[in-house]
Order: structure tokens, then C-alpha cells, then sequence
DNA sequence: GTCTATAAGATGATAGAC
DNA sequence: GTCTATCATCTTATAGAC
């Protein structure tokens, strides 16, 4: 499954509508539609849904990888560390509303084939894992509170911040997705 | 619309159903099975999804708010009305992995109907407006932190347990809940 | 790779008998 | 209030031609 400019395409929309409007709120006729190709088209590309949702959450888990390497690449402070990281869903939201893919299958995980489902729990682990090397590195700077359990700090932020997401969409307000996510950074200061 | 037994079975089984599977993981068919009753005769009750939902949600919205007043009467210890309201969530989760009925709609928001999502709304502010309050008295008690703005703390303390549940879930782990929930309480602490 | 054609089943909804 | 019957539409998916 490389990536011809239609799976590209078809990826690209599939995100969209699943960031806008969850796994069961989309269908291939959409995605068709949009695209102006058959649904058939598409199949031949993703035989079935599962493989579609499958592969949308293994690119955006690499999506997140890629941005843990710039971020790590171009910034010494651990502070700005987090608010960059931060900022990645602030944009998603600020992108006509969408939140975050794995935030919006969490939701529908019971209906999700297990393939899609694993690599959504991946998708948590692994941004759980790069916050809790930031927080950790925070705590022997002293930068962050002592008296924290960084793992479960990093769980907390990352809960909170897709929480945040999604209430903040039902207001259309940004701005609360910025207030609250202020207020989780705010609790990891020494 | 009162509630005749039928009334009363729809909506535990709809509730249920979307707090497990999303609004948009359910139809009337499902309904239909489980009650022993046929979609017709749920349409007359409820002649079109967006009435169910939005019945949902006023009801979930009700029963809340008999929670606040059973907390605030029984219950003086602020640190404890915090916990008791923890509690309500942590019982669903346990509840063969269900989530905020509210937390659910959020994500589907894009996809409900006004009526619906209004409701969806109003059980945010409600539970804001409630733990704004018990928040402020306890920084008037000295029990919270002072620096804080309760009504955002309120907002971040909301937005972090319906994060938690849903990434709660996807891990199969109540446990994952109750960690992040102690993580959000003790930011407040004084 | 994309198309046409088609399938079997699901979905929200309505009309009218009992 | 519940049933049967029926609806148009949507959904995921496949077979086979180009």
C-alpha cells in the first residue's frame, strides 16, 4: 500500500470526514463523491473499510512521530517543548473543526474492526511515551513538579487535551481548547 | 412525552447504546430487537431520531442535576463533592465500558441534529456551572489553590475526565480513569 | 486503475389495519 | 399503541468489462 496520488487523495479526505464527523459518520459514497471516482475505485485501494481506517490511523501515527522528531530536533525548552506540542491540536481544531483522528475513533471503538482499533491504542502509548520523556527530562531540570508521577501526568495532559477538543467543537470556540489546555500546562509547573 | 414503561425501555436501551456505540452506531432496528417491539411502534413514540436523542440528552441533563442536589445535601467536604462527581463517571465506565452520554454526542456533533446538539451544550454549562461553584467555595475555604480561575479549572476538570474515559476505554482499563482523575484533583489542591 | 452493473442488507421513515 | 407492509435511500462490497 504505497502512496499513488489517489490513495493520497483518498486518505487525505477519509482523515477529513472521520476528524469532522467519526468512523460511522462517513461512507465511501462520500469520499466518492468528493473525489470523483467510483466507489469501486476506492475498494480496489481499500477492499473494505477496516483496511481504510486502518491505514488513515497508521499514517497519522506517523504524523505524530515526524513532528516528535522536529520538535525534538529544533527546541531545547521543555516548556516550549509542550506548547508546540500543544499547538498541533490546537491547528487541527482551529482547521474548520476537526479534532483528533484518534480521539474521534476512541469514541467509536466498540465499532471499530480490531485491526483500526489497536493502532488507535498504539496512537495513545506512543504520544503517551514522548510526553513522559519531556516531562520526566522537566522534572531532573527542575523545571517541572517534583512530586509528580510523570507517566501519569503525561496520561492526564494528553486525556485532557483530547477532552478538551471535543468540548471545545461543541461550542465552535476555540478559545476554550486554549483556555483549558493552559490550565494543564499550568499544573505541571514546579 | 411522559414516560409509559415503553417510553422508559426505549430510552435506557438508546442511552446505553449510544454511550457504548455513538449516536450514529445505532438504529432503530437495534432498538427494535432488544425491546421486542417493532420500529414502527418506536416511531410513534419517537417519530424521528433526532426527537430520541434530543430526549436523551434532556433526560441525562435531568439526572445530573438530581446528582448536584444529592451531593450539595448530603455532602459538605468540598474535596469530597469533587470525588463524588468523579464517582459518577468512574460507575458508567465500569458499566461494561460505557462513556459520558454527553462526551459520546460531542464527537458526533457535526452530525446531530440543532435540537440534539443544543442539549449537548447545556449539559456542558450546567456541569461547569456546578463545579465552577464548588470550586470557588473551596478557594474560599482556603481548600483549593488561589490562583487559580475556577471557572477554567472547572472547564479543564470537565474536559479531562471526558478525555479519560474515552481513551479509558479504548485501553480496556477503569484504572487509566481513576489514575487521571487523581492527577486532575490534585492540581486543585491548595 | 477505473468503470458499469449489481447485490444483499441496513436505515430512517410512513400509511393504514387492528 | 402496536402491528404489517412498504418506501426510497444508503452502505459496504464484488464481478467483470475496458
Amino acid at each position: 500500500m504505497n502512496d499513488s496520488e489517489t490513495v493520497t487523495h483518498i486518505l487525505d479526505l477519509a482523515q477529513e470526514l472521520v476528524q469532522k464527523r467519526g468512523y460511522n459518520g462517513f461512507s465511501y459514497r462520500d469520499l466518492s463523491e468528493q473525489i470523483g471516482i467510483k466507489t469501486s475505485s476506492i475498494h480496489y485501494h481499500f477492499p473494505s473499510k477496516g483496511d481504510l481506517g486502518r491505514a488513515l490511523v497508521v499514517r497519522y501515527r506517523a504524523s505524530f512521530q515526524t513532528a516528535f522528531v522536529q520538535i525534538d530536533a529544533h527546541e531545547d525548552d521543555l516548556r516550549m517543548k509542550l506548547r508546540l506540542y500543544v499547538e498541533l491540536f490546537r491547528q487541527t481544531l482551529e482547521d474548520e473543526g476537526k479534532v483528533c483522528l484518534c480521539g474521534m475513533l476512541s469514541t467509536d471503538y466498540q465499532t471499530l474492526p480490531p485491526p483500526v482499533s489497536e493502532e488507535v491504542q498504539r496512537f495513545f502509548v506512543e504520544n503517551e511515551a514522548w510526553l513522559t520523556r519531556v516531562l520526566e527530562e522537566g522534572q531532573r531540570a527542575h523545571i517541572f513538579r517534583q512530586d509528580i508521577d510523570a507517566a501519569k501526568e503525561a496520561a492526564a495532559l494528553l486525556a485532557g487535551l483530547e477532552g478538551a477538543m471535543m468540548v471545545a467543537r461543541a461550542f465552535g470556540d476555540v478559545e476554550r481548547f486554549t483556555q483549558t489546555s493552559s490550565v494543564l500546562l499550568a499544573a505541571l509547573e514546579a
